[in-house]
DNA sequence: AAGAATCTTGACTAATTAGTCAAGACTTTT
DNA sequence: AAAAGTCTTGACTAATTAGTCAAGATTCTT
């Protein structure tokens, strides 16, 4: 057999292969105690454990806390940013806003660990996102802010600002992941089954395309 | 004039004055500085420069930081259920509901460090609050619930679950609360004036009396 | 195969911080 | 006014923790 290649690593990988696996075991468990301690309060010796290596080992990849920290941000926007970007085709509201809402859901339900950390950066004033906030999502507000108003004045949907729409979609999907515990705990400290996260889907998309005057018939579906 | 009556105290008050202004101050900076760094991050010294008084005094009248916590948390949730209840007349969706969405939203206003306390707190599993949520909110949700289910029966509203209607209406509007700091970025770097919160409100209420069916004319506003 | 590069890890350091304490100041009670 | 109670505060302690380091192990390059 094998038998023992290593005292230290008991598969003989490349060096390549332990690293990427490693700095993505660190990344998963820096993710996971981000979102449930914050910022200051994750410590290095967690994030350690959780991910199965020595502390120091953890500073080997990344030299510090707060680089670590900022490399989970970064990968919770750009999985944000892809999201949004789903449809290409902003033309019709109501295909459009369906698979936006769509697709933050499922966020919410795969990533929820990055939303809260997401969360928890913002509700402390974005310390260490504000350039981000100030440039790509300025940015990314504007083109889509331009296209909801050009809805409006077609006469699609009612006359409702366009940022309080959007933030009102944020603020909804995201509850479903920063929220989770109060949600399941109101569910008999039970997960959302399958059947409950798509109604929820279902009630959050026809309540708010309905609301601004997207949908007319008398159940919403547009069966 | 009064001159120097003391050292450490330049107003000659009473003893239960002085305990009632320093409670307060100190309470009063707690909450901004747990709901800035979190409870882990936020610091006894902080609080104190905040508070103006030295450390030690902290702990004199608040024996631990978690007691301080625990203290904060408390008066968020007295302050939650009080403007839950403004409305004791549950019959008609309506004023009910629009009364509901604009009480939290002043909130939202009023108290939105309160809020970005609890939003961590349930961020991170509710470590503290978990018997609360257990019993007091689920009896709450219980009422509520029952009430809006009644009205999808008598046809007042939409076939909508009522558990997701009300997660819909604190979602949205908490996060004018816990996400203050990302909408004053998207929206110059300055707070929104009395006019926008003021459309923010009437946007969020018809849509959502909207969504579910509740409203039928042409502007939504009950004229 | 030998030297270079990379990776691992226990032990250490310096900084931070919650909570204690005791001595003194002030207020209230009697 | 004196004793008792309450409040203030600088100094201290013990615990935690981010980050360093050096010695050794493993893998890669030539």
């Amino acid at each position: 057999m094998d038998g023992q290649t290593s005292l230290t690593q008991s598969h003989s990988s490349s060096k390549a292969q332990v690293r990427a696996a490693n700095v993505r075991r660190i990344f998963t468990a820096a993710e996971g105690i981000f979102a449930e301690f914050g910022y200051k309060g994750a410590t290095i010796q967690q994030i350690a454990d959780r991910a199965g290596l020595p502390k120091a080992n953890i500073h080997y990849y990344f030299s510090t806390k707060e680089i670590l920290y900022r490399k989970v941000l970064d990968d919770i926007l750009q999985v944000w940013l892809e999201a949004a970007d789903t449809s290409d085709d902003w033309s019709d509201p109501v295909p459009t806003l369906t698979r936006y809402i769509n697709a933050k859901m499922e966020l919410s339900r795969t990533r929820p660990k990055g939303s809260k950390v997401w969360a928890n950066e913002i509700i402390q004033g974005a310390p260490m996102i504000q350039n981000y906030l100030e440039s790509t999502l300025r940015i990314w507000m504007q083109d889509r802010t331009e296209q909801i108003r050009s809805w409006v004045e077609a006469g699609k949907i009612r006359p409702v600002d366009p940022y309080h729409l959007l933030y009102m979609i944020w603020a909804v999907t995201q509850h479903y992941a920063d929220f989770e515990h109060q949600i399941n705990t109101l569910n008999g400290n039970e997960a959302l089954s399958e059947k409950q996260f798509a109604q929820a889907k279902q009630n959050i998309t026809e309540t708010l395309l309905r609301g601004i005057g997207a949908l007319h018939g008398s159940t919403g579906r547009p069966a």
